[in-house]
DNA sequence: TCCAAGTGTTGGCGGTGTCAACATCCGAGG
DNA sequence: CCTCGGATGTTGACACCGCCAACACTTGGA
């Protein structure tokens, strides 16, 4: 039932699951336009076709597999999370939303094609896959973003002022940062240059989050 | 020669700028995905195949329309600097900084397609389009950006050791704005949202280049 | 004048997504 | 135990695409 039968047989046991795993395979070589439906079907020993029993579109397909992208990108985020320890909760707070920057434009950069077919925008669904911002729970990456600036305010680094609206500006450099190193001007500076890049690019995050004793006046 | 012919002629007179003019309405219309060469010698009244004596490939093509695009992205990023008129110079400086941004972002909301296409990677080619940053001049938005921020040191806003890098954040920032909002998970939050978001961390950008009277104390 | 390079055309190959019709298998109801 | 209907996989076809090869026309300079 469940797992894949030995010999040929006329029903494949789980195509879908077969077929997203080959999709990320695909994806993971190649970006999303290197997937194609029917060389799909090829790897996975089906006839072309074959896929439309379990995915209406090929867009649908290309969707399942940016689930599993940004699934693998919310535990990449969880492991960096996990892996700070110190025992200074001002310092804990920060280093976390640091390594959490950290670990989405690795992340990007390791995995290039799951990144990008994970953000890539399917205008035929309903809506993007795994992060309803609308949605209470936030599962995502930006659930993580949200509770470390949370942690930020608790532990009194960031004024709760400033905390409305910060994780969109946050969200908006790492992932800027991540598409001009993957597919922007900055595809090809050297790997030192890029993490020298990011590193300042985290620290002014960093700072820019502490704005308490600031004397800094607004425009307009 | 150069104004194309009247009636029936073999020769088109200039493809090539036709293809690219048609290639740019494709891309407003569909994106970089929804442009083929067939289809756009068919519109431009030119049997397919035609347009590889003119260009070598079809990323070729795409390439060039991306050079447009990018070109009307500077040239609107310009426009937006001109219509500062600020006397007091650091104001003046901030809301050139601000607009720029502004502009940005607003280019890649209104010009889709051709946003898309201007920052969509081609590999086979060996410089991203109308942008080498270790090139001199820098003609494009990042040159904008970068006088930008010498201004806002020139006129003592942005302290010289913080400006180091600041670029790069920058750009990250307005630019993952803009593709988060265009195909990625903020897609379709409603206007009145998206302005006020971009508003927040256009504020955030300006105050964290105010650098000077900060008594910030890096990690590590 | 004539030829060679430049430009556009026709035809074809392999690939793709998608639809329609058909084949096979499996499990539930008799 | 049998049957039959739905789920699943297959074959075939259509239109489109990028790209290659061979051919046709046009034009400018030797």
């Amino acid at each position: 039932m469940s797992t894949a039968s030995a010999g040929t047989s006329y029903h494949h046991g789980n195509l879908r699951t077969a077929l997203v795993e080959a999709g990320v395979d695909a994806v993971r070589e190649l970006g999303p336009d290197g997937v194609a439906l029917r060389d799909l079907a090829r790897r996975v020993g089906v006839s072309h076709n074959a896929a439309y029993r379990h995915f209406s579109d090929r867009d649908e397909l290309l969707a399942a597999i940016a689930d599993v992208g940004m699934t693998a990108l919310t535990e990449s985020g969880a492991a960096r999370l996990a892996a700070v320890s110190d025992p200074d909760p001002v310092r804990r707070a920060r280093l976390r939303l640091r390594e959490l920057g950290r670990g989405y434009i690795d992340f990007a950069r390791r995995e290039r094609g799951l990144f990008r077919v994970a953000f890539a925008g399917y205008p035929s669904l309903e809506s993007a896959p795994a992060m309803d911002l609308a949605d209470s729970e936030h599962a995502g990456p930006f659930g993580q973003l949200n509770d470390c600036l949370d942690d930020l305010v608790r532990v009194g680094y960031l004024s709760p002022d400033a905390r409305a609206g910060a994780e969109f500006a946050c969200w908006a450099a790492v992932h800027g940062m991540s598409m001009l190193l993957l597919e922007g001007p900055l595809q090809k500076v050297p790997d030192e240059v890029a993490t020298a890049i990011i590193d300042h690019m985290l620290t002014a995050i960093d700072r820019s989050q502490w704005a308490s004793g600031s004397d800094y006046e607004p425009l307009d």
